[in-house]
RNA sequence: UCCUCGGUAGCUCAGUCGGUAGAGCAGGUGGCUGUUAACCACCCUGUCCGCGGUUCGAAUCCGUGCCGAGGAGCCA
């Protein structure tokens, strides 16, 4: 006996193969002497109609009390479906009912809010949306690793505990082996020196240093992990534990990295478009009908590229009366970021050359001493999708910089190293990875789009 | 963290002027049909988010707390 997936058995041409499914019941319709079961194995969106008549030896004891949600392998014939709704059936010879789904199960086979089926997120995946967005998140995150192999990229593991903050990246969760409630109780001080790594550590908040440094060997690499941020956001597009997509390539300026990450988010689309074409359409129903036609305009048309300095202008030559005043100095607010993509250009918005400082000190001073090698790409509807610069690889500059911000030398010494064992000009960028699938799936909460979502007050599951 | 809006059955929601609750779906029972968000009949389901107040009487009005959503800040 044949064990098939779902996903095969539509593009399966050969009919009257004897065959095995198995998977979870999405719905049935019983009568006296026949009950239809559609059933869902996750492989794809489609449900497969298994047919069941009532000579089966368990009908009137199982298969009339199946429940949505229960587990069930059904073995028989695969064949052409009479009726219309369908093209293929699996008319059932057994059906077995693996795991029975309780009365309570709370799927129920109209449509539910998000963010009830967020309160359930051990459940969701069997929902066709989340489901869907699932298998686009996984498509996605091939097409990332796709995207880099073709291009020569190595994949770099960097740490997930880390002693550094990569400055300025956001707040840190620390890591502890210390028993802080005992030390409460006590009313001891924090000893650092005491911990497991015998300083103050923390979840990493980007791979980016230890890339370069990857870089400055590899050549050309890229991390792609989790991030952390204790920032207490409370928006659709934050999380606490997100994931980021990081490449870093040595001999390469702002230009290079620019032309890369427009590349890159133009494969991700394509991939999508080519690859699950049933899963978004599925999101055009439900979500979003303008998604596809959205994805393929990004995908062809060249992003627009204009300097901090053209932003400002055309913002303030806009006459806007904005909440908060554009001025040269200041970075840019989510409104002036969406007047950029949604008003003026209505298509993904590249700003460059940002002023020296609002940005992060690894980021490569210009010659106008103003401005930095950085480059933000932002998307309609999203906002800051991608942020990256060419990074500072002159000793003197980059240790200027860091003492002027009053940065602890040591804490840095080996990423100040690397600019004195053979520095290179060097550029990367990171990508939200969860900022991608919200615009790929056109989900509006960014909750939706990772599994278990860590928000500020929610880490359940 | 700030602003705005919300919380009624397992789910989606209605509930008028203050008089202690309802419809569909889900679940149960039966019927019926190659059905397909099946259909028909009957049955079951409530701390009206918590606490306090006003009132003869509160789902409804007031205060407060908790939770959720949208927006802002911060950022990816």
């Amino acid at each position: 006996m044949q064990y098939r997936r779902v996903v095969e058995l539509m593009t399966e041409k050969e009919l009257g193969l004897h065959l095995e499914v198995r998977g979870w019941v999405r719905s049935c319709r019983h009568s006296k002497e026949v009950t239809f079961i559609d059933v869902n194995d996750g492989s794809c969106l489609a449900n497969l109609q298994v047919v069941a008549e009532g000579s089966l030896a368990n009908y009137a004891e199982e298969v009339k009390r199946l429940t949505n949600g229960s587990a069930i392998v059904v073995r028989g014939e695969f064949c052409a479906s009479p009726a219309q709704g369908q093209a293929v059936e699996l008319r059932a010879s057994t059906i077995k009912v693996v795991g029975w789904a309780a009365e309570d199960y709370p799927l129920q086979k109209k449509r539910h809010s998000f963010e009830f089926l967020r309160q359930i997120s051990h459940l969701r995946p069997r929902t066709n949306s989340l489901g869907a967005v699932a298998r686009i998140r996984s498509a996605l995150s091939y097409a990332v690793h796709s995207f880099f192999k073709e291009r020569g990229f190595f994949y770099v593991h960097t740490p997930i505990i880390s002693t550094g903050d990569c400055e300025g990246a956001g707040e840190t969760f620390t890591v502890s082996a210390l028993n802080l409630e005992k030390l409460a109780l006590q009313g001891q001080k924090l000893d650092w020196r005491q911990d497991f790594f015998g300083r103050q550590a923390n979840l990493t908040v980007s791979g980016q240093l230890e890339a370069e440094a990857y870089a400055m060997a590899l050549g050309r690499v890229y991390t792609f992990g989790p991030t952390f941020r204790a920032e207490n956001s409370n928006t659709s597009r934050h999380l606490a534990e997100f994931w980021m997509v990081e490449p870093e390539m040595a001999f390469c300026d702002l230009q290079d990295d620019i032309d890369l990450a427009e590349e890159f988010l133009k494969y991700l689309l394509r991939y999508a478009l080519a690859n699950c074409q049933e899963d978004l359409a599925l999101m055009m129903n439900y979500v979003d009908k303008d998604l596809s036609l959205r994805l393929e305009n990004v995908a062809e048309k060249a992003f627009v590229r204009l300097s901090y300095d053209e932003a400002v202008r055309l913002l303030t030559d806009a006459k806007v009366d904005f909440s908060y005043q554009v001025q040269w100095g200041a970075d840019l607010h989510s409104e002036h970021e969406r007047f950029l993509t949604e008003q003026i250009f209505k298509q993904p918005v590249v700003v460059t050359d940002y002023p020296l400082q609002i940005k992060p000190f690894y980021m490569r001073a210009n010659d106008d001493g103003q401005t930095v090698a950085a480059m933000d790409i932002l998307f309609p509807g999203i906002g800051e999708i991608i942020g990256g610069s060419q990074r500072e690889e002159r000793l003197e500059r980059l240790v200027g910089r860091m003492e002027s911000l009053g940065m602890v030398l040591d804490e840095y010494q080996w990423y100040i190293d690397l600019r004195r064992y053979g520095s290179a000009p060097h550029a990367g960028f990171g990508l939200g990875f969860e900022r991608i699938v919200q615009f790929v799936t056109g989900m509006k909460n960014i909750r939706e789009v990772i599994p278990f979502p860590r928000t500020p007050g929610s880490a359940a599951f």
